[in-house]
DNA sequence: CACATTAAAAGCCGATCGGTCTAATATGTA
DNA sequence: TACATATTAGACCGATCGGCTTTTAATGTG
């Protein structure tokens, strides 16, 4: 019997070092995630993610035709996950509204945590240290901003349309409110390594929804 | 006659340029401030802000003992700055409390401006990159963030005497909110390059307040 | 088998990094 | 005058930066 899940054989030179993870490219995604959530892009050197990885330089630029598009490269595929995340908790329609907000911020409270409060958004990471970055990774943050807010303010809109939060509610400058102040929470939660900042955050987010 | 504000000769070889101003160390705290509120500490080189400020390497490390030294010197200036600012707006006893914090949120905005908001807050940009920081930074934006809290605090307490928010309010937690969001839109406003994110978590600030 | 394609490997480049060192030149003091 | 101190000056150090190039080794296709 032929293996259904078969090897696939990979074309070009095999790797030095076997790599558990046969897809070279989505190996240095997946590292470049862990470390510019945690230490952000400019501050951080092709070397330490080619050395965590385990891939040569060679290989990298082979992928990738600059750091910059490495870069572009990580914000889309955080910003898939994430919407993947968004859209996990704030779809489920037998949960009321509100409290499918709050489900994700205690998600992303436990993520946090996980690894002890260092890692970040990273496009909260990427927005501090605009300065140095193209136009392209602006335009690309803007993106993703005006994205994961639609899905909070149609959750919003559910939560009106339920009555649970009043038809005055101003729900896209509510929903652009939430993610400005959630950055700043988890930047903070950053520093302070709890998640206190975050829960607070939440609460008073609440509180001005439900006046 | 001797003129009181004398010249004060200085010691030391004299600067090959000519500095307008004649504290060497006040200098490269001046351009730093500028440099690392736009571009934050890790991502700037020594050389950048030694270039713009004429200044050659030898007299910054006569000065400072590492670069790291430096950035906490930067943040002890900045946070004088900034708690005199405060202290500016927040104390002024013929103003309503709330009106007050109002002015200070509309003096940071006309700030950011000013620079075409490119630069943020030096604290929320050291916050940030924490990870690549030392413990003594840590606890150095800490406290930034505690003194800046306690002078929203008391302002609120007035406010709370004066009746105008309700004697329920928990001042402590509200002030802490409010840096931490406040820091969100900040850099937000760097991202929009507008006042917008600014002006919009004042008056949801202020909305949660009012509950 | 020949040849194109894919991918890994690794040395190398010039620029820049934070930091050190020594020299030069001023004032203050004995 | 002699010597300590203060300050500027800038060459220099090894490490690391992002990026480039060439070589090697596998598969795919004719």
């Amino acid at each position: 019997m032929n293996k259904n899940n078969t090897v696939t054989p990979r074309r070009g030179r095999p790797p030095k070092i076997a790599r558990d993870n046969a897809d070279t490219k989505a190996l240095l995604i997946h590292t470049g995630l862990e470390t510019l959530t945690e230490f952000g892009f400019s501050a951080t050197g092709l070397d330490t993610i080619l050395k965590k990885a385990s891939v040569p330089k060679g290989s990298f630029y082979h992928y990738f035709k600059s750091k910059e598009a490495y870069g572009i490269a990580l914000v889309d595929a955080y910003d898939s996950y994430f919407i993947a995340k968004l859209n996990h908790y704030l779809d489920q329609q037998n949960i009321p509204p509100l409290e499918r907000i709050v489900n994700f911020t205690q998600s992303a409270i436990k993520g946090m945590g996980k690894y002890d409060y260092k890692r970040g958004c990273l496009v909260g990471n990427l927005n501090q240290e605009l300065n140095h970055l193209s136009d392209e990774f602006k335009n690309r943050l803007m993106q993703s901003y005006t994205a994961w807010q639609i899905q909070i303010e149609n959750c919003l809109n559910q939560a009106k349309q339920q009555g649970t939060i009043s038809k005055t509610v101003n729900t896209q400058l509510m929903s652009e409110y939430f993610w400005i102040g959630w950055e700043g929470a988890v930047m903070r939660a950053k520093l302070t390594k709890s998640s206190t900042p975050l829960t607070l955050y939440t609460e008073m987010f609440l509180r001005a929804l439900l006046t």
